[in-house]
DNA sequence: TAATACCCGAGTAAATTGATCAGGATTAGG
DNA sequence: CCTAATCCTGATCAATTTACTCGGGTATTA
């Protein structure tokens, strides 16, 4: 489980993705705009997207990318995951019966966490985020409603969905 | 909150700090024979750990490194920030106000998901990993006394400290 | 056919990782 | 005092990753 600058361009495009998603596909050119992101990086981002099944494309004029699933349905580790690449971090690599027990003490301990992380990071859906960004919207003023401010929602959201 | 393998190195290098404690000081040359990192890198983290107060130091023959507090009193997101250097993931730095509200929407959602992964690795100390070492160790048959192998008791552990 | 957009692969600058080298400072022990 | 062990420091450097650029494609709409 990496977590670099990289998995947060991807999430960050899959939020804008999922935010403005009721009128049609949205191109990567808009993305690329709203979020300030270069274009080809975009596109090296969103092929391995594709490719895990996590949006789909729609060529030609007017086209664009879609989720391929319910913004409800994709989770936060899976879109990280998808940009990564599983790199195996670890140094004795599968083999399990790394060294006379000496060395690589942390093997299984690293896995766990890892697993850990991933494990709550999977309890967070898109909507989670969207539904967050809209109460970020609202609490700065650029859109009211009659909606309270609140401060630390974030462990409400991950609680409410795990 | 960044999750490579130097922060790994850095908690398999206090964890075997941790475990061989009892004999006194540990030389960095011990932990890069007994860990296979190498000696230089172990000392540019070690550098990192001293200025943060988590080991002291003992010069001369004999001497080496020592956790400064308890071992339940240091907990594994501490280490990591440690040897991380405070990078600030975010584009607009702290600005806050960064945009008409478009651009960089994922700000402060990353930040409270930051916020959420390091309390989650605050609450492992090292004591934790020491006990989950053990358990491992006994686990392999190489030290055996009488209690059993628990499959995934990070859960337990993690949960135990919380 | 022209414009829009996805697609693809090569190349690249900057940052990070992890290692190497070359010393210096401190201290225990002979 | 001398020597070896050990921490400490700084420079350098190869490999990798990140993030981007460029130059082309291909599919689709109008």
């Amino acid at each position: 489980m990496h977590l670099t600058t990289k998995g947060r361009y991807a999430v960050t495009a899959m939020l804008d993705l999922s935010i403005n998603a009721s009128a049609g596909p949205v191109s990567l050119n808009d993305i690329s705009q709203r979020q300030d992101i270069s274009l080809s990086y975009l596109e090296q981002l969103f092929a391995k997207l594709r490719k895990k099944k996590l949006v789909t494309s729609v060529r030609g004029p007017g086209g664009g990318y879609q989720l391929s699933r319910k913004e409800s349905d994709i989770d936060v580790a899976e879109i990280i995951d998808a940009v990564n690449e599983s790199l195996d971090t670890t140094k004795c690599r599968g083999s399990g019966d790394c060294q006379n027990g000496a060395i690589c003490l942390t093997h299984h301990l690293w896995q766990d966490l890892s697993e850990q992380i991933h494990g709550f990071l999977s309890n967070i859906t898109l909507a989670d985020l969207v539904r967050k960004s809209e109460i970020n919207r609202i609490a700065q003023g650029q859109q009211q409603r009659h909606q309270e401010k609140r401060e630390h929602d974030f462990t409400t959201i991950v609680s409410s969905t795990g």
